[in-house]
DNA sequence: GTGTGATGTCAGGAATGCGTCAGGGCGGAG
DNA sequence: CTCCGCCCTGACGCATTCCTGACATCACAC
């Protein structure tokens, strides 16, 4: 799902979006002040960021500086009272993608928030994806796994076998395509490579390994990973 | 040479614009109506499309969905005087990437064609920004390095790889990857050349070279710059 | 309930990938 | 020329990962 990272004091207008956006489908979180802000930007890594400038702490013009810095080359989107020109001018210049005063038409917005995504996601090399079911998150691209906010270590071919059972996310897997897909190999399969594997992934992921709710069992057919 | 195609009606304001543009150090066209801007669009393919919305002939909206379905993926900003919400949310939803009301700043204008156009110019260029993770700090266009405000000094390969890693930054890179564009090589990797490079950066970067917390081993796939 | 085949579990040894190191080639500076 | 930094490489050891077969357990058909 796409991610939206809000920074904003301001508790009515902050939540507001959030309402409006998540109604749009997209994933939101709200940090209320500009470090909190900025670590989120950083650490959540969203897909767009709408900035208000004027934020207790760090202000927004530093927090937009310090992530691209760091390196974030998400979309921001400033979202201010602000409306001088030479604000506008130095915002842009900064890295920001789009500026936006206040008082915004909330469909104004939304289809700013559209169109800066629209372009994004054309450029964006395929893999950087972020994939869940249930509690876990997988980003593919840094290959790390975490449930309930926590990191969770996988082995290589754990991850790859998860990733496996994803691509075909709710139908059944049979042992024999995930031997082909993960292993490489074509044959028939005699040992319980696969389901060992299997059964750490549960350990790993599942709240109650013995009850799995998410990586099922499908008797006499294969696994089947239910979101 | 940036190319600007300004699609206009109004001749003091597309003069205006083309002069500005040109100071700014693009190659700046003009169109003025709808037929011939849409027809320059596809034929001289600039980098960057300034849209009125009413024009003789073809209006606005018509040459901006005519050349999205024709492929034509430029970025378009919408210049109108129409500023009711809804012109703005149809120029935005047609696949406008911005949109910017009459009157405008010149100087916002000029900011805003420089932010669309650096989202396009691939995200590649590590210009002389200074970069940072943690508690390092690159100044890439000296070459130089801190970590904790001391310079530290590293050699040209190793900076030639952190770099790399920057650019990815976040996502794993494989040694392969790696090979190909630092060295230029493209070959499996089976000596240790990577590894030992990366353990000097973490050497020197890394407050534990033994517990690297930013140059990250991902086993199996490569490695990974954490901020 | 019983039987049967499929799946879960486990432990240990094999295999693999990575960190580390020392050695040597190379080239520029003194 | 000699020194010194830079770079590459292969050998080695360690930790993790992987695989396997034996056994336990489960689900379903009868």
């Amino acid at each position: 799902m796409t991610r939206v990272l809000v920074i904003e004091d301001n508790f009515d207008l902050a939540y507001g979006l959030r309402n409006n956006l998540e109604i749009e489908g997209y994933e939101v979180e709200v940090a209320e002040d500009g470090t909190a802000g900025l670590s989120r930007a950083i650490g959540w890594l969203p897909d767009l960021v709408i900035l208000d400038l004027t934020l207790p702490g760090l202000d927004g013009f530093r927090v937009l500086k310090a992530l691209r810095e760091r390196g974030g080359r998400m979309p921001v989107l400033i979202l201010t009272a602000r409306d001088a020109e030479a604000d506008k001018v130095r915002g842009l210049k900064l890295g920001a993608d789009d500026y936006v005063t206040k008082p915004f038409g909330v469909l104004e917005l939304l289809a700013r928030v559209e169109a800066l995504l629209r372009r994004g996601a054309a450029l964006v090399p395929v893999g950087k994806t972020t994939l869940r079911f249930g509690e876990v998150v997988i980003h593919s691209g840094t290959r790390v796994v975490e449930r309930r906010g926590a990191a969770v270590s996988l082995a290589p071919k754990e991850l790859d076998l998860l990733l496996a059972l994803w691509e075909r996310q709710g139908s059944v897997v049979s042992r024999s395509e995930l031997m082909r897909e993960v292993w490489g190999y074509q044959t028939d399969v005699l040992s319980r490579t696969v389901d060992t594997h299997i059964a750490e992934l549960r350990r790993k992921l599942e709240a109650d390994a013995s009850r799995p709710v998410h990586i099922l069992t499908v008797r006499k057919a294969g696994y089947r990973l239910a979101l």
